[in-house]
DNA sequence: CTCCAGGCTTTAG
DNA sequence: CTAAAGCATGGA
């Protein structure tokens, strides 16, 4: 099954290689996305974005489609902040991915002090590990883990999948997580979120706010890492060094959608846009 | 060789 | 409370 959707704010390459995810690889005109278990294949001709898939509803929420992004573009255009509204421009056709809890946080775990090559290859690897080999029109594709899965391995593990230092952090959240479970995160406000995943080992302050961000809409949240402290400084002319007053000034300064801001400011400033 | 990557934990002051 | 050392790995 297939649907389309307009292209102008939906971009496979704008949505993909903003950095939100990291389960993503070309496949002839397009890319084959993964999420939890399920997998889709999109393209573009530059006016319709094609996305077939065997669970078209998951994606269409997933891409986060029932959202209007023109009016998300606009807003971050009328702030009247040269180098936002550039960003805003070259970026609109990104997206604020609805994706899994679960995968978020083991994701964002692995992403800490690491570029997002070898992110990927870690995240794949354990995926073909530990997940589950299924197929779909385009191809094969590997699930992502239970965390039940993720738990019952040993740090040595996930160190020989090159997650280097991170490995006991990803054993042990995901017992944790095997235990608790994610749902009762999601009753959480906004502040009571951040703070109870800054409880997880292996979450600090701007991993906290990419699971927020990603992995439970929470569009007010904006991540600070080291991009964002150089946009801060280089575009903002901002003093501050400390990440966690850089973070609050941003969120003050765009409030209830910051999320989204980051989002442009992020992706044109690291790819060059 | 050093420096850096979507930083966090631990320890010291 | 803040500051800084230590941490695995691979690419530039």
């Amino acid at each position: 099954m297939k649907f389309d959707f307009d292209a102008t704010y939906f971009n496979p390459r704008d949505v993909l290689e903003c950095g939100q995810l990291f389960r993503f690889a070309p496949h002839k005109e397009g890319y084959i996305v993964c999420s939890r278990d399920k997998a889709c294949y999109i393209f573009s001709d530059g006016v319709k974005t094609v996305v077939e898939s065997d669970y078209p509803e998951y994606f269409y929420n997933y891409f986060d489609l029932n959202r209007d992004y023109s009016a998300i573009v606009g807003l971050a255009k009328s702030f009247g902040i040269p180098v936002l509204t550039h960003s805003a421009e070259v970026a609109k056709g990104l997206r604020l991915l609805n994706q899994d809890a679960e995968e978020t946080i083991f994701s964002f775990i692995i992403s800490q002090n690491n570029n997002i090559p070898r992110i990927k290859g870690i995240i794949d690897r354990m995926c073909r590990e530990l997940g589950k080999r299924r197929q779909f029109a385009e191809g094969e594709y590997y699930t992502f883990p239970a965390a039940a899965k993720i738990g019952e391995m040993p740090p040595e593990f996930f160190k020989g999948l090159g997650a280097g230092y991170r490995d006991a952090y990803l054993s042990e959240t995901g017992r944790r997580i095997a235990a608790g479970g994610t749902e009762y995160l999601k009753n959480l406000s906004d502040g009571e979120l951040r703070k109870e995943l800054l409880t997880y080992k292996g979450i600090g302050p701007k991993v906290a706010d990419c699971i927020c961000l990603f992995g439970f809409s929470r569009a007010a949240n904006f991540p600070v890492d080291t991009w964002m402290e150089r946009i801060y400084r280089e575009d903002f002319c901002g003093t501050l060094t400390d990440r966690n007053k850089i973070n609050a000034y941003f969120c003050s300064l765009f409030g209830e959608y910051a999320g989204f801001i980051q989002q442009y400011l992020f992706y044109a400033k690291r790819s060059n846009l």
